[in-house]
RNA sequence: GGCUGGAUGGCAGAGUGGUUAUGCAGCGGACUGCAACUCCGUGUACGCCGGUUCGAUUCCGACUCCAGCCUCCA
């Protein structure tokens, strides 16, 4: 595959699309900061996570070689806090913690990243970094033995945020620490109370603060300077703020190119969180969903628009998704792909594949795309009649450009039946039904039929005629969350 | 108060200086024994006020409202 250089991301630190180039021709550096393990994962998270799935997998598509890393934050207070209530010790607490994440994420079509360093696997790199601010004067042990980084020092400081050190009222809303030279700055290296978990340090023992960790993994992973840096929209502040303060003093380098956020997620126009009671985490609402649903609603968003997350918006999306599996239903889908022979490949030529390729071009517009994917759709329900060949080549392309969005892998019958296990008949007694109506059908004894498929509508089971049979499909009468 | 980003048809959600987004829902028609699926057709949408322009939802300015960040947060 050819790669161009038509792409357009939008960077946060200049806020404005720019034409994408790598460092490195053919190759992207990819960060992008992951969860600190101390709880399950909610939506907010998913959010994160399919975004920069779908920009993998796009880059991919696009013939980059992506080294993807995202880190895992394993010690923190939060942590501390949480194993402490639960009276588990903090390595089993994220270890479960970390399971479940992988588990979440393996169910929503999230493919795994290439690294995921852990902060307590680096601490080494973390010392090393910050006994180079030292030596070059960007931060100071306090006598507390907590380690600063001193933010006046850095000329840089605010400009991912377009904000001014001294327009910000620092203070106003933390208390001022004592043991600071400033209060803006904050801390590196934080000395460890008795019998908390610790490793030692030249100013005593203690335990990474969470900023430097990102600095020094992503380092270690990427280089000094790398191609992309992504994250959740509440981390450009302080958070990557601080990370370029860190890095750029420590190495005299740019630290990154171009810094990618995701919009918020929001649960009926409230921001998610556990103070306002609307916190969802993946796995309450994979209860009642089909993960594939879910990561849906995600991608028919822009990744930097807000979502609003609301039951309705979940039912519709489901509904959206059945289009595409309805489209997809009962044809072949094995065999020869587009990808595998240009013979099937060069049937499919009505320029869907160039109109995806340009909306996923101009900053990863997964809406745009998707439209692409609907029209493409139409146009092989429409093949469906006449010109099955071409159905079936329509239905690949389908299924391969649904792919770079994470979508659309599984087998249609399988999703429009809705998950068997939830079926309040099983698909025996549902079979045995529509030949008991087809025989009923036979004998234009259609009242007995319409009875038939009443009673099974009633259960949420829609019967579908065509002409090589009754098919159905499972539709959950009332889903909710 | 500072900084960011928004305000699009019943809902969701892209985009554009003049021409169809797309999906869901609705309406009319086709297919069907009737439906479902599908197809065809169908909506005088662009917060408010000015300005630029032959023409603005799209550019500029003011205003109103909303959200996020400014403290840990994806």
């Amino acid at each position: 595959m050819k790669v161009s250089t038509d792409m357009q991301i939008y960077n946060t630190l200049t806020r404005r699309k720019e034409p994408f180039t790598p460092l490195e021709p053919g190759k992207v550096r990819l960060y992008v900061c992951g969860m600190t393990v101390y709880d399950l994962c909610h939506l907010g998270h998913a959010r994160v996570m399919v975004a920069f799935d779908v920009i993998t997998r796009y880059l991919r598509h696009r013939g980059y070689e992506v080294t993807y890393v995202r880190n895992i934050t394993d010690i923190d207070d939060k942590i501390l806090r949480r194993a402490e209530e639960n009276g588990e010790n903090i390595a089993s607490l994220t270890e479960r913690m970390i399971d479940a994440m992988h588990e979440d994420e393996a169910r929503l079509f999230v493919l795994p990243p290439d690294h995921e360093p852990r902060a307590t696997a680096h601490v080494g790199e973390i010392l090393a970094m910050i006994e180079t601010l030292i030596d070059k004067g960007y931060a100071y042990g306090a006598d507390n033995g907590d380690v600063y980084y001193r933010v006046r020092k850095f000329a840089g400081y605010g400009k991912l945020n377009n904000r001014d050190p001294d327009e910000m009222r620092a203070g106003a809303r933390v208390e001022v620490d004592e043991h600071k030279e400033d209060p803006l700055d904050f801390v590196l290296w934080k000395a460890a109370k008795p019998g908390e978990e610790s490793w030692t340090s030249p100013w005593g023992s203690g335990r990474p603060g969470w900023h430097i960790e990102c600095s020094a993994m992503s380092t270690r992973c990427l280089g000094e300077t790398f191609d992309i840096h992504g994250g959740g929209p509440d981390l450009t502040f302080p958070h990557h703020e601080n990370e370029i303060a860190q890095s750029e003093a420590a190495t005299g380098k740019p630290y990154v190119n171009t810094w990618m956020h995701a919009g918020a997620l929001r649960v009926n126009q409230d921001k998610m969180s556990k103070s306002l009671g609307n916190f969802f985490t993946i796995r309450e609402v994979l209860e009642h969903h089909d993960p594939e649903v879910v990561r849906y609603l995600l991608v028919a968003s822009h990744y930097r628009s807000p979502i609003n997350y609301a039951p309705e918006s979940l039912a519709e999306a489901r509904r959206s998704l059945e289009r595409f599996y309805n489209a997809l239903d009962g044809l072949d889908l094995e065999g020869p792909t587009p990808d595998s022979g240009a013979a099937v490949a060069s049937e499919v030529d009505s320029g869907f594949d160039e109109r995806f390729t340009a909306a996923m071009d101009d900053d990863f517009n997964t809406p745009e795309a998707l439209a692409v994917l609907f029209d493409l759709a139409r146009e092989l329900n429409r093949a469906r009649k006449e010109t099955p060949d071409q159905a079936r080549s329509l239905a690949l392309e389908l299924k391969r450009l649904g792919s770079v969005l994470g979508l659309l892998q599984q087998a249609p019958s399988g999703f429009l039946k809705g998950g068997a296990s939830e079926l309040p008949l099983s698909e025996t007694e549902i079979q045995e039904r529509i030949e008991e109506r087809a025989m009923a059908k036979q004998a234009k004894d259609f009242a007995r039929a319409d009875a038939i498929r009443d009673e099974l509508a009633a259960l949420g089971i829609i019967l579908k005629d065509a002409r090589e049979g009754t098919t159905w499909v499972f539709e959950k009468p009332e889903r909710e969350l």
